[in-house]
DNA sequence: CTGAAAGCGCTTACAG
DNA sequence: CTGAAAGCGCTTACAG
């Protein structure tokens, strides 16, 4: 598998020294105009290109960051994969994908610490303790991507990018009072993830500040077919909730899917349901889903910014979270026009359809 | 960055020579029992993991393959990613994820070339020539995936793994004909794109055996966005196709998004769509699409076992199309009772919706 | 600016 | 089985 000769054929080519041709693909190094030329030349007619791996070894930077992910289902994470590559990419770094398979996982993450990565991005949700504790223990910087580190984790390296998650809960709170209803469920995603466990609370605290409180809860472990489950679980018995706060969009949609075409029920007219996260999907004609937005391209810089940070030691330990907003579409009943608490048979509402 | 100790390290705690720590961690090399027990205990305590990159030099394999993708907003992809990934994973290799950016492309996957990545999966429909050719030439085994090397590329190093599309449009082609369509209309995919050429070609030949032909044709680009742009000017004017055959899934749900909240017609009983992939969404509840179904697990294998046979120059170069198949869902009328040549109005059709 | 030399951390014949 | 030694392809002080 050569790919292309050496530095060392390519100096006897252009009839320099091997240090001269490491000189000219070394940017900032010194060498004069000639001795440049000469270095190119020769460099091309022989199709040479550095060997990374050589220069990573003595550097002691491979420019190579490693990007944890867990299953790809919910498009959330493809976008951040998409996003997060492309801006590593035009800052010099490669990445190094690495799907975490619960059981494969801790032994398939201490090969990539043998590949010497500069970096670790943890963009699953489901990952083990054990194993953020071992990349941390690497000495390696890590970011958690849309991730907390565990409260046990009392090494202060452990830095994070996320979206307030607490205020969006509070967001979906106030948005679906404000709407109107009254018997509000709640679809929690994981309920060891810090991102379920956070909208939780901000919806719990955001309901209860208006005087309310969930009204019923099931868990969807953040997986499609789940959480389709956890809703017939939810809309069953005499008193149906009238709203669904899911812990993100690719639950809301499994949900929509089961009120829908399952169980009948029309969605905002019967039920409103605010999802998190806003992907691809949110937007879809056929779900029009009110959600809190996570801003993407916002968690990326911030990504790109702290593993820079860490990489380079220029600053000091810090982790960033941004603001969530929420964006309105056609899956929440707009607002009644009086006497909220009047209104019985709510499903008569002639709330106009998703668009 | 150190990311533990060395080779020479664990040697001298071990009291043996670096040698035969190197043997002790090189699968099939001898070592005696004793010697393995002193070395192991002293990595053990010395964090030891062999550097990848330092052994990836002298043995001249990376276990590195480079992936390179386009934009991953069509479902498809990630599912690629995820499977491929894994799959490769088990096997001992690890993936160098590459998202290419039309423009930065070719630079980029030059310094990818600089890792000395054992191969290239180019799993991307919008790739340049120029660019896989660079693979090609560089030496490295490239397998393309999901897209058909281009008519020029002369070398019969390139080697892909593709689904049957010929095969799958001539499927979609079929059923809508057996349904009783007649004015079936193509929504292309991109131009260039050996999947879209293929499929597009299958399908004209299908509706041609069965003695019609396409009746209005537009171009999606394989975007949702001009998907969306393309059946609308599709479906405009006085007669209105009764039938839609688009190049992906992708596309398929845009175009019935449009279909039935911007058009009002309603699916299927106005019109059929037929897509190609089966995506998870294609499944979902609100779409219920009938589509040619690429089977992802299949055409892993096969790369995998290409990748390999390549790698280890174990078979002579070899290409792999796998088979399509047909699902049905609700995105296509029943067939008509009886005379359907003479049926009008279609539209009136007591087909059900969709389930 | 330039070259000779040391060395990054490993593997692998080569002797023993 | 084991160690000393060469070498993978590079970068980087060190002299000049």
């Amino acid at each position: 598998m050569r790919t292309g000769a050496t530095a060392q054929e390519v100096a006897r080519l252009a009839k320099v020294s091997q240090s001269a041709v490491s000189r000219t693909f070394t940017p900032g190094a010194s060498v004069s105009d000639a001795t440049r030329e000469r270095v190119v030349a020769a460099a091309k007619t022989l199709g040479y290109r550095p060997n990374a791996l050589a220069r990573s070894l003595i550097t002691r930077r491979s420019h190579i960051v490693a990007l944890v992910m867990g299953y790809l289902q919910n498009q959330f994470y493809p976008l951040v994969i998409q996003q997060l590559s492309q801006s590593l990419q035009r800052e010099g770094y490669h990445v190094l994908m690495f799907i975490s398979d619960e059981s494969e996982t801790d032994n398939a993450l201490a090969e990539i610490l043998q590949y010497q990565v500069d970096a670790i991005v943890i963009a699953s949700a489901m990952l083990s303790k054990n194993l953020a504790q071992q990349c941390v223990d690497s000495g390696v910087p890590v970011v958690l991507f849309n991730r907390l580190p565990d409260v046990d984790t009392t090494r202060p390296h452990t830095i994070s990018v996320s979206s307030d998650n607490y205020e969006g809960g509070q967001l979906a709170a106030r948005h679906l009072v404000a709407r109107g209803h009254q018997r509000i469920a709640f679809l929690a995603g994981l309920e060891n993830s810090s991102t379920s466990v956070e909208r939780e609370r901000g919806f719990v605290d955001g309901l209860r500040v208006l005087g309310q409180s969930v009204w019923k809860r099931a868990v969807g472990h953040y997986s499609f077919e789940r959480a389709q489950a956890a809703t017939e679980e939810l809309f069953q018995g005499p008193r149906l909730p009238d709203a669904l706060f899911a812990a993100n969009d690719h639950m809301a949609i499994a949900a929509m899917d089961v009120l829908r075409h399952q169980l009948g029920l029309r969605v905002p007219q019967d039920v409103s349901v605010v999802g998190f996260d806003d992907v691809p999907q949110a937007a879809w004609g056929s779900y029009q889903l009110t959600t809190v937005v996570q801003d993407v391209p916002a968690m990326v810089e911030a990504t790109v910014t702290l593993l820079k940070e860490r990489m380079d030691n220029t600053a000091p330990v810090r982790s960033i979270v941004i603001g969530c907003r929420l964006v309105e579409r056609g899956s929440v009943r707009p607002a009644l026009a009086a006497a909220p608490l009047r209104a019985i048979g709510r499903r008569k509402t002639n709330a106009s359809p998703a668009a």
